[in-house]
DNA sequence: GAGGTTTTTTAGTGACCGATACAAAAGAGG
DNA sequence: CCTCTTTTGTATCGGTCACTAAAAAACCTC
């Protein structure tokens, strides 16, 4: 599609940065959710005009997949623990409070995008790409689970997506850190419990 | 302001039962989202054109409020038990459980309307009237933990929060009741270790 | 019946929604 | 210079948003 190299081709040269777009957005996106934020306020926010986001990205909802992947790749990249080796328990556990400081560290976005920002959300598209980086999410938990304890591996891993559920609910909400570390350490008793004592 | 009562007034006689009109508005709510529902969709549900909507119940915000007053009196009818008497442990796992029946028992209405339905609301207003449900429901919780536990009443109430978040987000997302229960036993754990093994 | 009161219906308000038609503008290559 | 290509800004598309003005309709009391 858009060639993301520097090659000069005919015509002309675009007068933004979609890179930038895309992290502009990803930010309103954040903090409002996918329909409360309008196509106007995405343009006038990325500095440029409707029909020039329309030509960078498409639609509003595949600027959203762009900003959903630049969250996952800038907010969400403590989630590649998951991938390294290493315990179990101790893995989940500092992932969660990641996120919880993840969801916590801007007061103006707070919360998981990829948890909360297509909830009520009226598009079917916009809703399906949040909820296939939640399932991959939720099979990296797995298959980490899974080198050790296969036999509980599934509810090991619903469990750490519904902890992750309470982490972003409660920062929206407006817990503060402190409050989550509390509730995750809380939660984790049960982690240790299903794991057998991590 | 509306007599509630039939007493025969001047006048046209109201050809719908707003009681029923906000049943319809609170089941559509539920499903969808503040946001999510517009005035001429709770207009046609309830059977009525938009002006008789306005007439009998304000506006928009105000229907929701009667809506989430009637879910509380409904759906959220258990929580009384949060003010009887009783051991607090088993109170507060009675409750997660119930919230997970409620919250899973219509497919098509998935979740708590208090906890999720002004996720990504637009409207202060709409967004003040389930936190201060939420922020009821909460104290409840703090004053049951209190009698037995007012050491720890915050952080187990904080903590009850937490995980009622969960089931709701967890709920609208689709996880399975057998699930929620396998996931509140878990977070029981935590529940227990807080208030010294219920 | 007439007058008064309230709800009904029809029709429409301005504002915003996501998405575009169109032509001027700005570059490359000839 | 001219042509080709792509992006730009302007101005708008039809549709929906919450909400309402206005008048007909349906009850009351007299």
């Amino acid at each position: 599609m858009t060639d993301t190299k520097e090659a000069k081709r005919a015509g002309r040269p675009r007068a933004f940065d979609p890179d930038a777009g895309v992290a502009a957005a990803m930010r309103l996106f954040w903090e409002k959710g996918y329909d409360a934020v309008g196509v106007a306020e995405l343009a006038q926010t990325i500095g440029i005009n409707p029909p020039s986001l329309y030509a960078a990205y498409g639609s509003k909802r595949e600027l959203f997949g762009r900003a959903v992947a630049h969250y996952a790749g800038t907010q969400g990249r403590f989630f590649a623990r998951l991938d390294a080796e290493g315990p179990a328990f101790e893995t989940l556990v500092a992932v969660l409070e990641e996120a919880a400081r993840s969801g916590t560290g801007d007061a103006t976005a707070r919360g998981c995008l990829v948890l909360d920002g297509t909830r009520n959300c009226t598009d079917p598209g916009a809703r399906a790409l949040t909820a296939e980086v939640r399932a991959d999410l939720r099979e990296k938990a797995r298959s980490l689970i899974a080198r050790e304890r296969p036999d509980v591996a599934d509810s090991a891993a619903d469990y750490f997506m519904f902890v992750l559920t309470a982490i972003s609910g409660s920062a929206i909400d407006g817990v503060p850190l402190e409050r989550l570390m509390q509730d995750i350490a809380l939660a984790g008793r049960g982690l240790g419990a299903i794991l057998g004592r991590g």
